[in-house]
DNA sequence: TTGTAGGCGTTATCAG
DNA sequence: CTGATAACGCCTACAA
């Protein structure tokens, strides 16, 4: 007794209508009596009828699927911006399919492939971090498909995205430092060619010169993938220095609780010997001790802002979109691991 | 010039040929001339033919997607799960489609039907921890839909799932605290309607009694959430009682932390005054200090291995399944918070 | 080996 | 206000 599902032409042929009837009746749309606008529900419900979204996907050419491809997931980040993205697109009636690309190149060139084929309405994107170009996305422009990307982008590309305000990030943490009292600041970042690390660089380098310092080359190290292992290399080198830094901004949270283990194991105290700061405000940076001083990125809203943009871009018939960029502030989270007397979030 | 996408028939067209004769050229199916089957890849190729899902999905009953419901993302665990779930599920060339619950009963009903109206071929679920009965999922049942469990399920139901031997954790664990020296060893449970903290709590009595101790009453604390701010309380109450633990052992990491916090305020030291030991080995369990002993679940696994046993129930032409349970052997990892002398892995 | 025809469930466009 | 009919793009008997 394998029940088929009803569709519409069951309800048609139940109460002797046409088929186009019932599904105008079903949708709302057009002027039906209320008559059979009634029957035809009430029919409806009590046969369970779901509507077929592939049909009417393939009948009007949009499937009510946004396509989403994240380096990862399994980090705060990310998971926290998927959340956004998954609520905001729920509300507007969208369906969320979500790739991860492993931060590989090939792989993200492949997801994009699938969600294109699984034809989704729009595409989100964070690049992954061994994405150098753009050319996978080519076909996606071409088939004019909107495409928003998050967080992660090329320096320098022009493209609809959103996008946290990482020069301010880095900029705002080195001042904290600064105003700490801490004058040989370090730095650990990420590959140059992603805007994140970048700017969260030349956030760093701004708040030196703007108090009067100069940016010590040997103070800065750059890694590959700004793991929690890098961070007890970065602390061999800076050790190793004629004049070690009194403290530490980390582009990234893991590869600062890597070093915070490395300091403590050297016997340094933090904050009092080096103070430290993250960036991302992962779950675990309030949870180590001393707590990381980090910054928040308001992971979830850049998921909601990045959803809207898309779905403004899906809604608009002329398939002919200027770039547009939006910018979240983010957020110092002033912890233990930077100020000798605790404080407040600030900024 | 708004391009649209080249279709199976405008290659025939081209080609002078069938449509069916082309759609078997592309699928390499039937038995198809050498030379045909080459010049309509050529064609495809050149053209940038892009099959349409949609309706081959339509036409075969059949979305090539799976639906995803946990009741969150943003914890360590799920997050891997989820990226289980997609590896294994994208190479066997399937999509997937993810709902959060938000560990909300009503929220999870909505993302069921969300899941059926997309049509999916079949849906993984891992219970929020306000659900307490199947009813959402009768129709899912009653369409004949495959559906798989994993990891959170309601105690004693008979359901296709992939779990962790929860049991098997929680005695070991209890075991290892036994093993310590420890003798009164007390207990943070979750909501007991779910499988996983029932079954942890059920090897922390068993451990207990084989080791001839009794389950004191006053030393188990069950929460609703097992948040954070869990692990402060519990600690309150401990502390009060006119004999404190020496050991706890949490059925989640985050009460643990919370706990962990709470007994270093409170001037206790971990482990010589209390051991500690939490449970699902999240990202910050290794970060804190001492670092946390847990229990490893195997997450990519379970992802993993819930979407084989889908597959093998959409592959089955009967629909008629038996409940198949898989059960997955947990890994306590013994870190500093339990062991006066820090181990290595056991088990 | 290839072509023909019908249909998957909807929606849109015409008439009536 | 309602009905008939033609797509959407693909697959699959069945026929040639």
């Amino acid at each position: 007794m394998v029940r088929k599902r009803t569709s519409i032409s069951d309800i048609a042929k139940e109460l002797n209508l046409a088929v186009s009837t019932v599904s105008r009746a079903l949708s709302d749309h057009s002027r039906i009596s209320e008559a059979t606008r009634k029957r035809v529900w009430e029919l409806a419900e009590q046969l369970n009828y779901q509507p077929n979204h592939l049909a009417a996907a393939l009948r009007k050419g949009r499937s009510n699927t946004l396509g989403v491809i994240v380096p990862n997931i399994d980090g705060h980040f990310f998971a926290l911006v998927v959340k956004g993205i998954e609520e905001v697109a729920n509300q507007a009636g969208f369906n969320v399919m979500l790739c991860q690309s492993n931060e590989d190149n090939a792989h993200e060139a492949k997801n994009v492939e699938t969600l294109m084929n699984a034809q989704v309405d729009g595409i989100l994107v964070s690049l992954s971090r061994s994405t150098h170009d753009f050319k996978h996305f080519d076909k996606v422009q071409q088939r004019k498909m909107p495409l928003v990307f998050f967080d992660r982008i090329l320096t320098g590309s022009e493209v609809s995205a959103v996008v946290v305000d990482d020069y301010q990030g880095g900029y705002q943490m080195t001042k904290h430092l600064l105003d700490q009292g801490r004058r040989r600041i370090a730095h650990f970042g990420g590959p140059q060619h992603l805007n994140i690390y970048k700017d969260r660089y030349r956030g760093y380098c701004q708040a030196l010169r703007d108090a009067d310092l100069p940016v010590e080359e040997e103070l800065v190290v750059l890694f590959k993938k700004m793991s929690l292992e890098d961070g007890p290399a970065g602390i061999r080198h800076l050790l190793a220095l004629p004049q070690p830094p009194d403290a530490i901004f980390s582009s990234g949270d893991f590869t600062a609780v890597g070093a915070l283990r490395a300091l403590k194991q050297h016997g340094l105290r933090v904050p009092q010997d080096v103070a430290l700061a993250g960036f991302g405000n992962e779950t675990f940076s309030s949870l180590t001790d001393p707590m990381l001083t980090t910054v928040d990125q308001h992971c979830e809203e850049m998921g909601g802002a990045a959803v809207r943009l898309l779905l403004e871009m899906i809604q608009e018939r002329t398939r002919q979109w200027s770039p547009r960029k939006i910018v979240l502030q983010p957020r110092v989270l002033v912890r233990e691991s930077s100020a000798v007397a605790a404080a407040v979030a600030v900024g």
